[in-house]
DNA sequence: TAATATATAGAACGATCTGTCCATATCAAT
DNA sequence: ATTGATATGGACAGATCGTTCTATATATTA
């Protein structure tokens, strides 16, 4: 199994990177869970930061796959499914595991160090919105850009209050106001 | 001088903190830029994580004092002052050592461990919300911690945008986003 | 069966970090 | 002038971390 020890690794490193953080999760906790040697780590990842930088790779793929498949079994209408984002990060927050947003948190770490973690973290948030611009334009709005940024700055506060005050209620909270700027970008 | 080596610890830990991050910042590097002896750090704190404290506690009413002052001086009416946060906001992501907020990026770094770290951060949103509240209240909305919550999470949204993207430019979107919140609230 | 690639466990290395200890120096107050 | 509190600089211990290396085992393929 020549690429499944890469994706052993990659689980782990994922699952200890989000409830831990990623300074704070040591080589040997990885190796351990995954169940691997230190050796094949280093054969597949030419150090901890690029495993790091897949793991966000894989990361940003699930997410993003996950968000776009939670928002369309929610909703059928396009001005429903941009008001199903938020519902989608309800359920992310109540999760038991929720530690906040991998990106926000990796750019916090990794201060001014490590560019290509920042680029990445920059690239997930830049999709995440193109991807709301999309359902922006299908619902019609005249200005899909400008919508998508203010329900992304909603998403991403939405995130980190869930996360400081441990308060799922956020995603609801956002919600709110995000129903009162679709209204205000589409018409009633 | 008894106090003002404390105080010059805090500073310098404070500066090291913002730029680089806690668990990246060494004692050395404090020390080196605060000019005092590991002993001197040693007396007036238990460990790092409570110099760290101590700093974070002087940040909070640091910021939130500039951040009141600054709004004062922006605006002369309750609802302008409502939107002034935003152009505060601004003024700080213009600034060069702009890094994010101390807070969020405490709570990302030490994801599950140092309860009161955790305990400060929750508290600093929860005043700058209060505080946000009393500008609404004076606004006459007439559920003013309501519209604090939502204001807030444009705030927190355009702070991590801000640091993600490197795009200051957020601070304005979030107010586009929330001169429509307001204008709903408080009616034309 | 033999050969090749890959995984294993863990020792070892160098670097870094927090926190403690010590002997010396400074300085204010009696 | 002497005392007592405080600061200094640096050595030191103890721990952890990322990375490299060695030697052994396993499994696939010719």
């Amino acid at each position: 199994m020549p690429q499944s020890k890469r994706e052993h690794l990659i689980d782990a490193a994922l699952t200890l990177f989000n409830g831990y953080g990623y300074n704070a999760t040591g080589i040997d906790r990885i190796l351990a869970e995954a169940g691997t040697a230190k050796m094949t780590l280093y054969k597949h990842f030419k150090s901890k930061d690029d495993l790091i930088l897949a793991a966000l790779r894989r990361r940003d793929e699930e997410f993003r796959l996950r968000l776009s498949r939670a928002v369309e079994s929610m909703a059928d209408t396009p001005r429903g499914r941009l008001l199903a984002l938020f519902d989608a990060h309800a359920d992310w927050f109540d999760k038991e595991n929720f530690r906040g947003c991998m990106f926000i948190n990796a750019v916090a770490e990794f201060a001014n160090l490590s560019e290509p973690i920042q680029a990445m973290a920059a690239e997930n948030k830049r999709l995440i919105r193109a991807y709301i611009s999309e359902l922006a334009a299908e619902a019609g709005a005249n200005d899909p850009d400008a919508l998508a940024v203010e329900l992304g700055l909603l998403l991403n506060g939405a995130i980190v209050s869930a996360q400081i005050d441990r308060s799922p209620e956020s995603a609801g909270q956002a919600r709110n106001a995000a129903a009162v700027l679709v209204e205000a970008a589409l018409g009633g």
